[in-house]
DNA sequence: AATGAAGATTGACATATATCAATTTTTACA
DNA sequence: TGTAAAAATTGATATATGTCAATCTTCATT
């Protein structure tokens, strides 16, 4: 209880999860940054942020992990992304209509800090460094979206699953062995498709001894092969 | 001839067919481009601008129409969206990597300004509403990419091929009759099939009296079946 | 008009994928 | 610890979609 006071509280100028972009921040904006957040703490599988709903505030992960997805047609949602701590959350909302054009939920525990979004776009417009980062940060989400548009259209299932697995190796945990923070229709919905085809993907690759999954842990054994299998499509 | 050489070295300032976002330039910063942008007219069938080569300098469309398309794999495409005159085209890698991530290429013979990357960066750093209005445009992109996510992997063939038709008619000719610019295959990599099933889907709307398509036009006849169609998915 | 190339069409077929229903396993919590 | 709810699994089946091969049409060019 204490500690979540401590935290809650604490000056920007001293964090050391504060992603990357406010590093380019001087003194003065930093406190301005530090005058107008909230710092929030979410319990696993809490929403973070609801699509549709009004953008008062950017948002910059500090602890945790959360899922990143657009909902559907007929709730169904495509995951585009896994948070991870220090990174800054915008999007596209930012400078069309102000709103957030994706839900975000968090997998496990996680806080964040919600950034009054006038205050940023004040700072953005005033900093041409920090601006550009920001810019950087926003084009590579978009490029990955694009990368996403193509192999979820061009791959069948083993391509795609294999792909969503080889995205949590690369870019989330950077480990061979990782503990399981997506259900099997999760995985699905990062793979688009039905949670019974995850499910016997995921066999098949169980069965071919390119992966392991016990004890909410998933290990991959022959990263090669799945990259093979990303390839083949 | 004479026509061709009076239009490329027109200058900005009476150019009637100029991407709207330049209208916020004043007339120093208007001829900055004017200085640095190069005038070029393509036939139908020609490359644009081909995916993957390095962004010397960002377009503006002034006549004709154009497909924009991502390279995927072995060779098969997503064509993103009809460029029309007087757009903008920039892209994720102005401020990630300088390269393309997408071709274009012209359906029509078309006309395009190509301006100098350098002096873009320069303008949209100096001029603060110009920079407003190249990023309401770019979400708005972002926006477009988002959705088609959603609706190419979520809605089976007759729902996808539903929307790329709705696109054509509310995006780009507003009229319930238009050329088909498009050729059946081009139609497939809009809506992500194949091309045979591109011409069975075609068949069956015309099957069912939605549409008629001849003489290299088509012409919607039922345009709130079509909508219904896209709803159902 | 004749020719050939590209595009369009078709039906048969194979395959990928979703759906359904039943069952088992895991998890949360009283 | 027991119990209910949620998640995962499975096999059977239906459906959507791609692939193939053959044919037909259109169009540009000689």
């Amino acid at each position: 209880m204490s500690e979540y006071f401590d935290k809650s509280t604490k000056r920007c100028a001293d964090c050391q999860s504060m992603s990357q972009l406010f590093c380019l921040l001087n003194q003065d904006e930093l406190a301005m940054v530090d005058a107008n957040k909230i710092f929030v703490r979410f319990n696993a599988g809490e929403t973070i942020k609801k699509q549709g709903t009004f953008m008062s505030h950017v948002l910059s992960v500090n602890s945790g992990l959360a899922k990143l997805y657009i909902e559907g047609i007929e709730g169904r949602s495509a995951i585009l992304r896994i948070v991870k701590p220090t990174s800054f959350i915008g999007g596209p909302g930012i400078y069309s209509d102000q709103r957030h054009h994706f839900s975000i939920t968090a997998l496990v525990d996680s806080s964040v800090c919600f950034i009054d979004l006038q205050v940023f776009k004040k700072i953005l417009s005033g900093n041409q460094l920090f601006a550009e980062e920001f810019l950087k940060d926003f084009s590579q989400d978009v490029l990955s979206v694009y990368n996403r548009l193509i192999y979820l259209t061009q791959k069948q299932m083993p391509g795609r699953m294999a792909d969503a697995l080889l995205y949590l190796h690369d870019a989330i945990f950077r480990k061979l062995k990782f503990p399981m923070i997506l259900s099997r229709f999760e995985l699905a919905e990062l793979s688009a498709m039905s949670r019974e085809s995850a499910v016997k993907v995921l066999r098949d690759f169980q069965k071919e001894g390119l992966l392991r999954i016990s004890d909410h842990e998933m290990e991959i054994l022959d990263l090669e092969a799945l990259h093979k299998i990303s390839r083949v499509g």
